[in-house]
DNA sequence: AAAGGCTAAGACAGATTGTCTGAGATGTCA
DNA sequence: TGACATCTCAGACAATCTGTCTTAGCCTTT
């Protein structure tokens, strides 16, 4: 049953996006923001959510002066390519094909985004070109 | 903690990948693919994991001649397109913009993927402004 | 009636998840 | 110096999830 590299959880997650914004900081930062009224206990939850996503190689530490300074070492793109791998290895034998496919046919897409891809896949071309 | 629609694991994707390939079928069958060599207890698995998947509104099932045939109601691109949708709320506000960026911009995809793409997107854009 | 296949209910251990407690180190300040 | 606040670290905890397996009872067939 043991997954080897299991994805951050939602409280996770919420750590992490605060870290994000804030850039690299404290316990106490963090804390305060996710819990504004929170007491000691709070602080040792994101204690041990940070405890985690260091485990997962999402965030790492440097002892600044007695205190632990955390930094994320993945941003958001980087958790979606994650998800977006797990998905293709899990249902689609590691093809993002099919994944590309569900996104781009279904009527996921406002126009919008509909709009957005067609550019991006107009820069795509003219870097695969250039290269 | 609770979480209302929890995605499908990895032992009960294996059942309703067997699903996909066999059709509508009774857990014999199920289990003599899955486990080809396996004892009653697998059968009991077999079942209980359907039980689960029933409850997550993967499956359905029938009595016929006293005997169940489930029937998968969930198909992969289904899967797929629940998984983008839940990363796209957690990752990225409900957005799937950044979703796509991420796909396409990001040295993901092999050149035939890039071509594939380039293909749904002139097809995409044909239906758009067909419609 | 005995045998075999099926259903249904649930026990089980190990892992995960979010939360919280407590002990001890270290620093600040009256 | 001593009280206090704050931090770290280790781990407890309940609820849940996950995969597996046992058991009992019900049909049908021989």
């Amino acid at each position: 049953m043991r997954r080897v590299h299991r994805n951050a959880t939602d409280a996770e997650l919420d750590v992490l996006k605060a870290l994000w914004e804030l850039g690299p900081t404290t316990i106490r930062q963090l804390t305060d923001r996710l819990y504004p009224d929170g007491g000691p206990a709070h602080y040792a939850t994101v204690q041990k959510l940070l405890e985690r996503l260091e485990a997962k190689s999402c965030v790492s530490r440097r002892q600044r002066a007695r205190i632990n300074v955390y930094r994320a070492t993945v941003d958001r793109s980087e958790l979606i390519a994650r998800r977006l791998r797990e998905t293709a290895d899990r249902l689609c034998d590691g093809s993002l094909t099919p994944v590309l496919t569900q996104l781009v046919d279904s009527a996921e897409l406002t126009p919008k985004e509909l709009a957005a891809l067609r550019e991006l896949v107009k820069r795509q071309g003219r870097s695969e070109r250039g290269s």
